[in-house]
RNA sequence: GGUCCCGUAGCUCAGUCGGAUAGAGCGCUAGCCUCCGAAGCUAGAGGUCACAGGUUCGAAUCCUGUCGGGACCGCCA
């Protein structure tokens, strides 16, 4: 098969090659084809692949859409690499693979290797990819493991359609919470030094992790911390715990396999002036007044009182009320921090920003998009993906936590008990706007209710017979290349057309910033390869390998290697592994 | 009061920049190991895609409204 591109890409330039011609004939007006599609059709007995470029037409060009579908299966036929083309009502047209054409995919796959299934839609152009951004005053815990894996998948994914993609940590080290941080770690070093600190005061972080923190200070520092007013600790103090802190996220992160490479701080973003930059830029546009906001409604707010302060017309881009950037101390607000943050990443560079928070943050959505548009005059673009709650279950009993009683399951705990490649799989097998309930003991049970076993096995098994292959005298030292000519079957045609949809489903995936699609299809394409090697054991003519029978075996391992290719590619835009065997 | 998300088979969910006869797993019923991994596979039953309107040649998908479930509302972070 000729041409750059996968499968889909292919005839999909054929459909408008098709087109064109039809223009250049004159038998069509010229039009805009970008809704024009290729497409695996949804039922059975409608060909291979299908395209509703007839249905698309059909309006602008003032004729039926089924008069057009003849027309461009006529323009279609005179391509040889299809046994049939079909127009069916309402007006697609159908085409039906030739098997040489579908076998070809298959030397592609093992051409491109791990290679297969990029693309090139993003062109290389940048784009930033913010995830975790937890508070740094403790170790990870389950709240935030889903986004921590969305995340990371959706950067890999993006990476795949080359895009130059940067992961990226906002640390909030400029708040109050970080303060108290340094007042709890201050606790802890007097206790290094020896005095009784009885029991953690309330507005204090209890955590038994500060303790090594509280060491440190006092190896650092000895006693001459404990003569000094608090104005004057603090901020060293602060930095030892924070980063101290940081250093934990880190090494919680890494046991799920995620490795960020920008650090954002907060407090580094203030320090360069970013919220007088803020307010001057959206002061300019006349994007600010002085003025007096709404009471909050649905939640009482014990000390709210109407007072006049800097507000942001975000309403202007969206929003459902205008914003506060000034407390009324004349001190800026969170929001206008992290307007000042994202502007930061516009400024680096990136026009094309993706946040990943928590279903808690739902409803700064709209304020921080406003901000990004009215900052940067609308060349700034941010994605902000929600992901919703995760329910953690043992044995379908929910699982009860409280942060307060210390009961709250850590990030770490959890892949210690799920394994790494459950924790990840799992938490994409769901919409991230769908609330996800992760069961103990489903994920790690090994069978088929387990997506993740399910995948796993289905490389496994391919590996095997690979093995078995290998031990087959007689299939060494054969020449390499091969047209699969023996690869007939309808079901092994089949495995290979779900293998070629792979390129598809990723470049999909990556465009609408949605990595559970790889997760679906990685399900898919291990049930059609066991319903392959079931086929065999009803139907001995189907088995892999025949030791009377080279060509076809050679052929059928050529297949088999196919599948444990696509399968160990997806695998690695999860970030899960690919194992050879599993007994 | 308002914003956002969800509502698809008995259960858990895919499918949604509009497309053909709406799919999978679990559970249920009936089968398949002398045979490359049965951790698997085959067949069957099971649906007015919450409801009501609208747009369209065509709606689970888009728009409006209603009902049910969840997250949330700040000068906190």
């Amino acid at each position: 098969m000729s041409g750059s591109g996968h499968l889909f890409e292919r005839l999909r330039h054929k459909v408008l090659a098709a087109l064109e011609a039809l223009c250049k004939a004159g038998e069509l007006p010229p039009t805009d084809v970008s809704g024009v599609g290729v497409d695996v059709p949804k039922a059975q007995g409608h060909g291979d692949v299908a395209t509703n470029a007839a249905l698309m037409l059909a309006k602008p060009a003032g004729k039926p859409p089924l008069e057009i579908a003849e027309m461009i299966a006529r323009e279609m036929r005179k391509d040889g690499s299809f046994e049939k083309v079909e127009v069916a009502r309402p007006g697609f047209v159908n085409f039906t693979l030739k098997p040489e054409s579908v076998v070809a995919e298959l030397a592609e796959v093992l051409r491109t290797g791990g290679n297969y299934g990029k693309n090139t839609s993003g062109s290389g152009k940048k784009v930033n990819v913010e995830y975790v951004s937890a508070n740094p005053t403790g170790p990870l815990h389950i709240g935030h493991v889903r986004g921590a894996v969305f995340g990371d998948v959706l950067a890999n994914l993006l990476e795949w359609s080359g895009f130059d993609v940067c992961r990226e940590y906002y640390i909030n080290d400029a708040g109050l919470q970080v303060d108290v941080l340094a007042r709890s770690a201050f606790l802890r070093y007097r206790e290094a030094l020896g005095e009784d600190i009885r029991a953690i005061p309330e507005d204090m972080y209890p955590g038994e992790y500060l303790c090594a923190v509280g060491k440190a200070l006092a190896q650092e520092h000895g006693k001459s911390l404990l003569e000094k007013d608090e104005s004057e600790w603090l901020p060293a103090v602060r930095e030892t715990a924070v980063a101290s802190m940081l250093k934990m996220i880190k090494e919680d992160l890494r046991e799920l396999g995620i490795v960020q490479e920008y650090f954002a701080s907060e407090r580094e973003v203030l320090e360069r002036g970013g919220v007088e930059q803020v307010l001057k830029r959206l002061n300019k546009k006349g994007l600010l007044y002085e003025g007096v906001l709404e009471p909050p409604k649905g939640k009482e707010v014990s000390d709210w009182k109407p007072r006049e302060q800097t507000l942001f017309r975000s309403t202007a881009f969206g929003d459902d009320t205008d914003r506060a950037l000034k407390k009324a101390d004349g001190s800026p607000t969170y929001f206008v921090n992290d307007i000042a943050y994202h502007f930061d990443k516009f400024e680096r560079g990136f026009s094309e920003m993706i946040d990943v928070w928590g279903a808690d943050h739902g409803g700064y959505i709209k304020r921080q998009q406003a901000a990004v548009k009215a900052m940067t005059d609308g060349k700034g673009y941010l994605d902000i993906k929600v992901c919703q709650l995760v329910r953690l279950l043992r044995g379908g009993e929910v699982v009860k936590m409280s942060k307060r009683a210390g009961t709250f399951v850590t990030l770490r705990e959890l892949v210690k008990e799920a394994g790494r490649d459950a924790t990840r799989f799992m938490m994409l097998y769901r919409k991230n706007d769908a609330v996800l309930d992760f069961d103990f003991a489903k994920v790690v049970e090994q069978s088929k209710d387990n997506p993740v076993f399910y995948v796993q096995y289905a490389h496994a098994r391919a590996c095997s017979v690979l093995r078995a292959a290998d031990e087959m005298p007689e299939l060494h030292n054969k020449d390499a290349a091969r047209d699969f000519a023996k690869l007939r079957h309808s079901k092994e045609l089949d495995v290979i057309k779900q293998m070629a949809a792979f390129p598809h489903v990723v470049e999909n995936a990556a465009r609408a910033h949605e990595p559970h699609r790889i997760a679906f299809y990685l399900y898919e394409l291990a049930s059609v390869f066991h319903i392959l090697w079931s086929e065999g054991k009803r139907n001995p003519s189907l088995r892999f390998l025949n030791s009377e029978d080279c060509e076809t075996t050679l052929d059928r391992v050529g297949l088999i290697r196919g599948v444990s290719q696509i399968l160990s590619n997806g695998l690695s835009i999860l970030g899960v592994e690919a194992p050879e065997e599993m007994r």
